[in-house]
RNA sequence: GGGCGAGUGGCGGAAUUGGUAUACGCGCUAGUCUUAGGAACUAGUUCCGAAAGGAUUGGGGGUUCGAGUCCCCCCUCGCCCACCA
């Protein structure tokens, strides 16, 4: 027998493994798929790590179970290769990242060959890979073409180790992600995806994924954080003409009538608006908290910040009062509508913040004890709760009670508290300290129900102002112990006043943040919350709204190794995806890798690179182009022409005058006068049919050279449109040599717009097309909205001349002389985006494109999406609940609203693992130095022994710390399996068969469960019994070898060689369990009065009777039982028998 | 502060879901073989007790013939979120 040597083995099998394509999936099969992933590795310079080795193995062992049930199991693997690491790598080693990229990912698939994972190398995939990322690339341009896909300029989380913006979900605890840096605020422009419209699909899917671990979903949901509310708009009254409104969001609009004040988040648009008096001190404060990081912002000790905007008040819609306006950062900018109504009274936050400044605060809720009654027949009390030295003062009217009673006329609460401590204890002139909150029950008395609602003060006595009672009216009070009263309160006729004793003694101000009934809210007055939430919000004009905790994707990241974002920014087209024909965007070469820090990516230094064609003026040069003209003043000085007919017609001395006299006929009779003559007929200007008449018989020139120029662009439609009277158009037009097809005047019956679309309508074209000239601002106003505002190009030499033009176009837009015409058509100067994806975006389908990696037509073919979607286990961590297993799921269900894939949600079933821990219980780390590297328990103790003990370890799920002392036992098992074959014989004694079928059992359940640990422990009792007995046949032996094998692979695969198998064992038929095996004496504990006493040993399935029987006569129990009376005994089979006896 | 989960020997952890608590492994103790052992094998190992027996699943209470498991209160630890109106 040779001796047991893992290093020969393991190779061996290695590269049979892989050269047979043993674990290579066939697509498309007739067989049933199992699509078993799990996350695929960053390929670092320090190599993998336990941390994968974890769920690499659980995957291998499900999906090796799976090959062997007869699935065509396909188990994929690849690189989530971009990231900072190689980046910074690069910065520091002048390396390239995709140099030092390739070698890690050499070395770390030399490690996961070597552990022995079963993955399909067929389908190995890299995100850096340019056949990749094209289609990461293409995605995103869905998403833009979608809508889904923005760019905005805001404030936005900034890592200032990692110089790059972070999304949301990267900041963790104010802190980034990756680095542990503290995250600052800085105002960029990024790209963002729309992850906000799939919050409600991506919180509705959840409850299409029975199979995922309830905390997962509920992580996931918090995270997209639902709430219910209202949105109720305040007017805004100050040192403002202009009419203002703030939109706030509640979810208690029910509380209104207690909204004492407004507060803004600093970041509130509205503020620049408003006529602060204190401008000064408020961009201040607003300064202060851009400077602050989250983490001071909330590190304060929640210390409220905040500053009051004078000069402006707002008011509250409910009751019509004026409320103050302030500005803090507790409101977040971000959530909600940036604005919230302030309840003090009511709300934690909004409580704190009045203590603080000294703001009004107005009970509107009260806790309701009891169902809510139409009459309530109220009757209001007030109590005081006083406490001394310890001790508190009762009074006794039959039962123990706190003093106090019924308001008298005119009388306020403090009134009323004073008067009955004075009269029904004796303490005169007692001190209200605090408010402790109101209730109200509603008891029964006199057949009727009657409603009591009791306001509680804490108040304080002196000794010395006690006085006898001199009328009837005092009664017997006596001081108890705290807790002594309030057990005293608990069983008197006011029991749900005690609660009132422990406020005042832990001095907490009462603050009822629940829903209940209303109080002090007018008509509303009497209702619950939830009644109030409705009507008062009908009654204030809001609306009810759902808001999301959820924020925007921020999708772009100021670093060099990532996706490039494939889009085009053309200072006349803006933003243009780059076609389909030019992906992939490949990421360039460059000198520097090192961040600039300015919130630009080093890729905007390659002045080469950046500057590019736009791709849509480059189809658009050689499209015919669409030219309209407004004719006044582009076409021909009409203008000037028209003084000078003026002066010809003697109307005039000369041009001044001509001007002057024109301006004032237009000033007193506007253009668009549209008035009706006597004749009741429509006329414009009806001088100017006089002047137009003149004018065409002057000498009337167009600006030729224009025309000329006009004339000399290609492939044109041309028409002319003139708000003016046609007859003084119509004449030199027609004599210009200009090659128009239309030609539409006079505003009488059609605005310019109807005109465009008239002209458009004949050319076939659409209206977006069309490039149209002008020389005044009112058409640009008039126009801009309807017709592509970037094809509208002003003409300096007209009437308006280039200044009052420059207000409303871009440089670029407007001509200065007329050979500048032809810069319109000329493609625009184009830059590349220069921000590049997140480390997130490559993952985001990456198991799609292991259905089909090597397509170069589209992402993956439908039909392999189809066999092989949904994935129906994936392995992962718990870290990626609201990262990457809430993005990719978010991709998915947008590929499949889009048609790309052919189901709604990426995973079946999810199986998270617990992270492996260093031998010291601490997060393994460099830092630490208690780092535990696979490969090095690789070689002392083999493959097969280390993933048996990862196995072993612990439930999976369970985060463990590594700890090296047990590894031997695993290894012991494997040399004992080693030696197994000393046994082999002809025959077995039954207890070995029954060992053998109850662990296949054992092993098949606990494996399609996950349940790793107690696998072992079924092969480790198999594996004894074996050893017991010390003889096994062959046909039992090999059954052992298969269950073992999704484990332990290598020896398996040795031994089941060794003893004349040919093909892998991994394509042999897993095991079945013969069930009469399985049978066999079972033992069953007698109890007495549920104490174990007896086990007796019965064959299987006995019944209840005999099972009682056999227990009964039992020796020991017997004796047991002498002389006591049995009141009851219970039979469970195959496992108790329970005398019940009496003492 | 909110949500989720957990607490079983010296340690990692089992327990068919209400039915023999402590499987399996490590460690430890004794023995065998050995010049020797930190190798291997055999036996033992929850605690108290020589034994009979008794106690025991973070603490306290409850339901039940019977509770690690279900219910209530409290304590401790871990994870996630955190001024989200």
């Amino acid at each position: 027998m040779s001796k047991y040597n893992p290093k020969k083995i393991e190779a061996k099998w290695q590269k049979h493994w892989l050269t047979k394509k043993v674990f290579v999936a066939k697509d498309n099969a007739k067989e049933e798929k199992k699509f078993v992933l799990v996350e695929f590795p960053y390929p670092s310079g320090t190599g993998l790590h336990m941390g994968h080795l974890r769920p690499y193995t659980a995957g291998d062992i499900i999906s090796k179970y799976h090959k062997m049930n007869g699935k065509n199991v396909v188990y994929p693997i690849g690189w989530d290769a971009f990231g900072l690491p190689a980046e910074n790598f690069a910065i520091k080693n002048k390396v390239h990242p995709e140099i030092s990229t390739k070698k890690n990912v050499a070395n770390a698939k030399k490690q996961l060959q070597g552990w022995g994972i079963g993955f399909d190398w067929s389908r190995e995939i890299n995100t850096t890979d340019p056949k990749y990322y094209k289609w990461t690339q293409k995605i995103f341009l869905e998403f833009l073409k979608a809508g889904l896909a923005y760019e905005k300029t805001g404030l936005i989380n900034w890592c200032p180790v990692d110089k790059t913006g972070l999304a949301n979900e990267e900041v963790i605890d104010g802190k980034c992600e990756r680095c542990g840096a503290i995250v600052e605020k800085k105002e960029l422009r990024q790209w963002y995806l729309k992850i906000t419209d799939y919050a409600e699909k991506l919180l509705d899917g959840l409850k299409y994924l029975p199979e995922w671990p309830e905390a997962i979903k509920l992580q996931q949901e918090n995270w997209i954080g639902k709430s219910e509310g209202a949105e109720i708009s305040f007017e805004v009254r100050g040192a403002s003409l202009e009419k203002k409104k703030i939109k706030v969001f509640t979810t208690r609009p029910d509380t209104i009538f207690g909204a004492t004040y407004l507060v803004l988040a600093p970041e509130h648009p509205l503020i620049s608006r408003l006529n602060i008096d204190n401008k000064k001190e408020t961009e201040k404060y607003i300064e202060d908290t851009k400077n602050k990081s989250d983490i001071d912002r909330t590190a304060e000790g929640k210390e409220k910040t905040g500053i009051e905007i004078k000069g402006v008040k707002a008011i509250n819609p409910a009751n019509n009062e004026e409320i103050p306006i302030w500005i803090a950062d507790y409101v977040l900018g971000s959530y909600g509508t940036g604005a919230i109504m302030a309840v003090p009274a009511h709300d934690e936050r909004d409580f704190a913040f009045a203590k603080k400044f000294n703001l009004e605060r107005k009970e509107v809720v009260i806790r309701l004890i009891g169902k809510p009654l139409p009459d309530l027949n109220r009757r209001d009390v007030v109590k005081a709760v006083i406490i001394k030295n310890g001790k508190i003062l009762l009074v006794n009217e039959g039962y123990y009670t706190l003093p106090g009673g019924k308001y008298e006329e005119n009388e306020t609460d403090y009134d009323t508290v004073i008067r009955e401590v004075e009269e029904e204890t004796g303490y005169q002139n007692g001190t209200v300290k605090t408010y402790l909150g109101s209730s109200e029950s509603i008891y029964p008395k006199d057949d009727i129900n009657r409603a009591r609602r009791v306001k509680a003060y804490a108040v304080e006595v002196d000794e010395d102002q006690k006085i006898e009672a001199s009328d009837g009216h005092i009664k017997s009070s006596e001081w108890f112990p705290i807790n002594e009263g309030i057990e005293l309160i608990k069983k008197g006729g006011t029991k749900s006043e005690h609660e009132f004793i422990l406020r005042a003694q832990n001095n907490t101000e009462e603050l009822f943040g629940e829903e209940g009934i209303l109080i002090n809210s007018d008509k509303f007055s009497g209702l619950t919350s939830e009644d109030a939430k409705k009507k008062i919000t009908e009654f204030v004009g809001g609306k009810l709204v759902t808001k999301y905790k959820l924020r925007d994707w921020v999708f772009s990241r100021q670093r060099y190794w990532g996706e490039p974002i494939p889009v085009i920014h053309c200072e006349k087209c803006g933003v243009v995806p780059v076609p389909d024909k030019d992906l992939p965007v490949v990421l360039p070469k460059v000198k520097n890798y090192e961040p600039t820090g300015t919130g630009e990516s080093p890729l905007a230094g390659i002045e080469k690179w950046v500057n590019t064609k736009c791709p849509n003026c480059e189809v658009e040069k050689n499209k015919t182009k669409y030219l309209i003209f407004d004719f006044d003043g582009v076409l021909g000085d009409t203008y000037k022409q028209s003084l000078q007919a003026r002066v010809d017609m003697g109307n005039s001395k000369d041009m001044e005058e001509s001007h002057k006299n024109l301006h004032e006929y237009f000033s007193a009779t506007p253009w668009h006068a549209n008035e009706l003559d006597e004749k009741g007929k429509k006329e414009y200007h009806n001088f100017g049919i006089g002047y137009a008449e003149a004018m065409t018989k002057l000498k009337y020139n167009l600006f030729d050279d224009f025309i000329k120029e006009i004339n000399k662009i290609k492939n044109t439609k041309i028409a002319v449109v003139s708000s003016g009277y046609d007859l003084y158009s119509k004449g030199p037009l027609k004599k210009s040599k200009l090659k128009y097809t239309h030609f539409l005047a006079g505003n009488h019956h059609h605005s310019k717009v109807e005109k465009i679309k008239t002209i458009c309508k004949a050319w076939k074209t659409d209206i977006k097309n069309v490039y149209y000239f002008t020389d005044t601002q009112a058409d640009v106003y008039e126009l801009e909205n309807t017709l592509d505002k970037r094809k509208l190009v002003g003409c300096s030499w007209g009437y308006q001349g280039e200044e009052k033009l420059k207000e409303v176009l871009s440089e670029n837009q407007i001509l200065k002389k007329f050979t500048d015409i032809h810069k319109i058509f000329e493609p625009g100067i184009a830059k590349r985006e220069t921000n590049t994806m997140p480390q997130w975006a490559g993952s985001s389908w990456y198991w799609l494109r292991y259905c089909d990696p090597k397509n170069t037509k589209e992402f993956a073919d439908k039909k392999k999406l189809k066999y092989w979607t949904p994935v129906d286990l994936y392995f992962g961590g718990m870290e990626h609940t609201t990262l990457h297993l809430l993005y990719s799921r978010f991709w998915n269900q947008f590929l499949f609203d889009r048609g790309l894939v052919t189901t709604k949600e990426p995973y079946v079933k999810r199986v998270p693992h617990g992270i492996i821990l260093g031998p010291d219980g601490e997060k393994m780390s460099k830092s630490r130095g208690n780092v535990i590297n696979p490969d090095d328990i690789v070689k002392v103790y083999g493959v097969d022994t280390m993933r048996l003990y990862m196995a072993f370890l612990g439930p999976h799920g369970n985060q463990i710390a590594w700890n090296d002392k047990g590894i031997i036992g695993t290894r012991r098992f494997i040399e004992r399996v080693f030696a197994l074959t000393d046994f082999l014989s002809k025959d077995e004694p039954r207890e070995v068969t029954t060992a053998i079928n109850k662990a296949v059992k054992k092993v098949s359940e606990d494996i399609e469960n996950s349940a790793f640990n107690t696998v072992v422990s079924a092969l480790m009792i198999c594996l004894n019994s074996i050893y017991e007995n010390k003889k096994i046949t062959k046909k039992s032996f090999e059954k052992f070898l298969q269950i073992l094998a999704p484990l332990a692979p290598h020896i398996t695969e040795e031994l089941w060689n060794n003893i004349g198998n040919k093909k892998s064992i991994f394509l042999s038929k897993w095991p079945t369990v013969d069930e009469k095996f399985l049978i066999e004496d079972v033992s069953i504990a007698i109890q007495i009065n549920g104490k174990a006493r007896e086990v007796i040993m019965l064959p299987k399935d006995t019944s209840e009777d005999e099972m009682i029987e056999k227990a009964k006569s039992f020796g020991s129990i017997s004796e047991r039982l002498v002389g006591k009376e049995i009141i009851k005994t219970i039979a469970v089979k195959n496992r108790i028998v329970n005398f019940v006896v009496k003492e």
